[in-house]
DNA sequence: CACATGATCGCCT
DNA sequence: GGCGATCATGTGG
């Protein structure tokens, strides 16, 4: 048996303690860039050994699927490795990329539309930061792999994604996505959304 | 601060 | 056979 690795210790937190819900299935299945939006100061948790483990989500990009040149699902592309992007708004996208890194995506909307929020950084406890400033950096502060693709976040015992119950707005800024200069003109498009009073996010932005 | 490069391999062509 | 939804490190200004 594959042994799963661990989060970082340090990204250890209580639900109930930073009044934490988790998000229901209908939170997911608005348009893609409202949930990468609702995204921003949501938490992405995972258990381990009977505890939580997670950080607050600061940077988030949404792909659109078909008619994005950028997503993996551009075109209708549907391969083994796309094939959760198909499944029903709530459930993980996970894949690996430059031999090395993990990234993971939130699904949106109803099945069959291969829409999802990549997870660009998080926020955990001071000192963390750098660790989750980035989407392959953060996979690996909380363990997550492609084992972890098609997972369903609603009800899951294993990840799952919670909203903070009495959250301010947060102030939300706008820039193109990174790293998809391939994808012709979308990638100037306006998909890559941030929390302007994080210190966390992967790359100080040249938009606000 | 702005590039430039290497690492490393699964996936698609 | 080529390249990528990345990252760390190195160079030069």
């Amino acid at each position: 048996m594959i042994a799963k690795p661990p989060p970082d210790r340090r990204l250890q937190l209580d639900p109930d303690e930073l009044g934490l819900s988790e998000a229901a299935r209908s939170f997911y299945l608005r348009g893609t860039v409202a949930v990468a939006r609702g995204l921003i100061g949501a938490y992405l948790a995972r258990r381990w050994r009977g505890r939580w483990y997670g950080a607050r989500i600061v940077e988030t990009e949404a792909y659109l699927g078909a008619g994005d040149a950028a997503a993996h699902s551009f075109g209708g592309r549907r391969t083994p490795r796309v094939e959760p992007m198909y499944a029903e708004g709530g459930t993980l996208y996970v894949f690996f990329v430059y031999g090395m890194h993990s990234c993971v995506n939130v699904v949106t909307g109803r099945a069959g539309h291969a829409e999802a929020v990549l997870l660009r950084a998080a926020e955990g406890p001071d000192g963390v930061a750098r660790l989750l400033a980035g989407p392959g950096k953060l996979c690996a502060a909380m363990g997550i792999t492609v084992a972890d693709s098609g997972r369903d976040l609603v009800g899951g015992r294993e990840v799952a994604l919670f909203l903070r119950r009495r959250a301010r707005r947060p102030r939300i800024g706008v820039s193109p996505r990174i790293g998809v200069d391939y994808a012709g003109e979308a990638s100037a498009w306006p998909l890559r959304f941030f929390d302007l009073d994080s210190p966390a996010v992967s790359r100080r932005s040249s938009a606000r």
